[in-house]
DNA sequence: CATTCATTTCAGTATTGACTGAAATGAATG
DNA sequence: CATTCATTTCAGTCAATACTGAAATGAATG
């Protein structure tokens, strides 16, 4: 398949985000191919369109099955696999998240909970100890704020988004009710370290 | 300084997670140290904690700065420059969107753009040219939301990531109405690719 | 303005991770 | 069950990136 210049502009540009995302160029590529083709491909077909090695289209294909971004469409008459991605990037948002939380997140929760559980030792320092807590606090929210939007069909997630932080204006007085504690979200030294760009 | 073993614990998986997210990882432990440890710190004290090269730490630093998550913290009676980071978790995940949005989400969306404006190439395959404008719609979006996100004040970021999911219900017919177009989040082909795991 | 102490730069090295090609495995067909 | 076509595996190579140590630069002190 040849590429149109700007089919292939996006592709590339995909691949170098990849590359800042945790992904490798490769398996970056690969994913916005078949979301601008937006048909099934084969591994073959793949490995033209890219230039790349065969037995690499073949690992990547395999990490994009891990992260759940491509599913195999049989086609008659062909016995070759073809691959396919959802053409709805909002789902594939969805989907993103939902990796990236279960590989990073919910690891680091753990982590910081066994942190937190020796306490023996945290008695040692308990600034140090309170920002830990903290930090948890901050992943936690963030982690079941997540699984909550992705339970959310595409269309929705979209208006939550778009609503934006209009959000803020229903929750004054609203209080941090839920998980209790840790909220003065405690400035122990340094008064704030950012700058200021937007 | 010599770390307890909860201590070591966290500057060590949070060294791990940056590699994951795109920083490497004496960079993170360079920040987790100065986040446990609470109190600014000079180069040398950070190369013997780490025990890696000076030169190291002195890139690491450099490289926090451009972040926008350390600062300098002369102390009176030390020539030796010494650096902090914000002890306020919250507003440390405020400068950290901030500034990948400006990496990321900000050059992307200009390519996107880029790939839109070409007309006259993308009528060869208009689906194609949907996929990426609805790219671009969804980028926009989550754009200009962490914008206003990071705009709130840490405690009312808080709230209203507390409050979560419970915001759909503000939301029933609350239309897309800003940008107009492009709602639909077409299903081209391909009803959808991810399992679900939670 | 020389000395001392601190920081930065940079060329070279080491480490890590991506990619290749050949060989092995698997799966359909006659 | 042999042949053909497709996919996967894996050891080796290559490329990118992180890291080091020595040398250069900068900045304060007497």
């Amino acid at each position: 398949m040849e590429l149109n210049p700007v089919a292939k502009k996006f592709v590339l540009h995909w691949g170098e985000m990849g590359s800042t995302w945790g992904v490798n160029r490769t398996v970056a590529q690969i994913h916005a191919l078949l979301f601008i083709a937006g048909r099934p491909m084969n591994a073959e077909e793949i490995t033209e369109t890219l230039d790349v090695a065969r037995s690499n289209v073949s690992m990547s294909l395999k990490e994009l099955s891990n992260w759940n971004l491509i599913r195999t469409a049989p086609l008659i008459g062909d016995r070759r696999d073809h691959f396919e991605t959802s053409a709805d990037v909002w789902e594939l948002f969805r989907t993103v998240v939902r990796e990236r939380k279960a590989r990073e997140f919910d690891p680091t929760i753990e982590v910081l909970r066994e942190c937190l559980r020796s306490g023996e030792i945290a008695k040692e320092d308990a600034a140090a100890q309170l920002r830990i807590k903290e930090t948890l606090a901050l992943m936690e929210a963030l982690s079941s704020w997540a699984s909550e939007m992705i339970r959310l069909e595409p269309e929705t997630m979209m208006k939550v988004i778009k609503m934006g932080a209009k959000v803020q204006n229903f929750v004054r007085g609203s209080s941090s009710g839920s998980g209790g504690g840790s909220t003065g979200a405690g400035s122990t030294s340094s008064a704030g370290v950012s700058s200021g760009s937007n």
